[in-house]
DNA sequence: TTCGTGATAGAG
DNA sequence: TCTATCACGAAG
């Protein structure tokens, strides 16, 4: 992964993100998955993103770099994993599972590959990623993007679960895979 | 389709 | 304190 890969516009990342590799690496091994699916939300203009409506989240994205994971807790259930880029950050909303399916399968209480990672709580669930995880730096490389040779077709669509700005084609994700979380 | 779950933030 | 809301998921 260049230097500066998310100093960028989060709709560019947002793109550039699908067919490479999440990876995060544990003391007992690595889990991991081809990204499938991802969202873009802009700090300033964008109603949909918390910065417009959560003080702290704006203080957040403001304090830190590009590359810095931004988690938080949901629907009293749900981790969410984003990563900042510049003047936003971008949404991880599903992956192909490809290293630690074993233990994703056991944090998932679920056998059924499909079911393990194609959905953003899902995702960070198979992943093992919480709220420590939080202000990460994707350089550290606990959690951090690979490359792939892979060149995807690449579907452009409106975001899921929000209610304003629902209009702007935000989400992105790989045509026809079968880990996205809705077409 | 409905409902659980808990943090955040603003109002009272 | 109280209440609304929420970048979701599982069950039915």
């Amino acid at each position: 992964m260049e230097k500066d890969f998310f100093d960028r516009d989060p709709k560019i990342v947002a793109r550039d993100l699908l067919g490479k590799k999440l990876v995060h690496e544990e003391h007992d091994g690595r889990v991991s998955g081809i990204i499938v699916e991802t969202e873009a939300y802009y700090t300033k203009t964008d109603k949909a993103s918390h910065t417009f409506y959560r003080p702290s989240a704006l203080k957040f994205f403001l304090n830190n770099l590009p590359g810095t994971a931004y988690v938080y807790f949901t629907y009293g259930n749900h981790w969410m994993l984003n990563v900042l880029t510049k003047d936003g950050a971008v949404l991880f909303r599903a992956l192909e599972p490809v290293e630690g399916i074993k233990k994703m399968k056991i944090r998932r209480k679920t056998s059924e590959i499909k079911k393990l990672s194609n959905g953003p709580g899902k995702l960070a669930q198979a992943l093992g990623i919480n709220g420590a995880h939080n202000g990460l730096h994707f350089a550290e490389k606990k959690i951090f993007v690979k490359e792939t040779n892979l060149a995807p077709q690449i579907v452009e669509a409106t975001r899921i679960g929000i209610t304003r700005d629902s209009h702007k084609k935000l989400r992105f994700y790989i045509k026809g895979n079968e880990f996205v979380s809705k077409k």
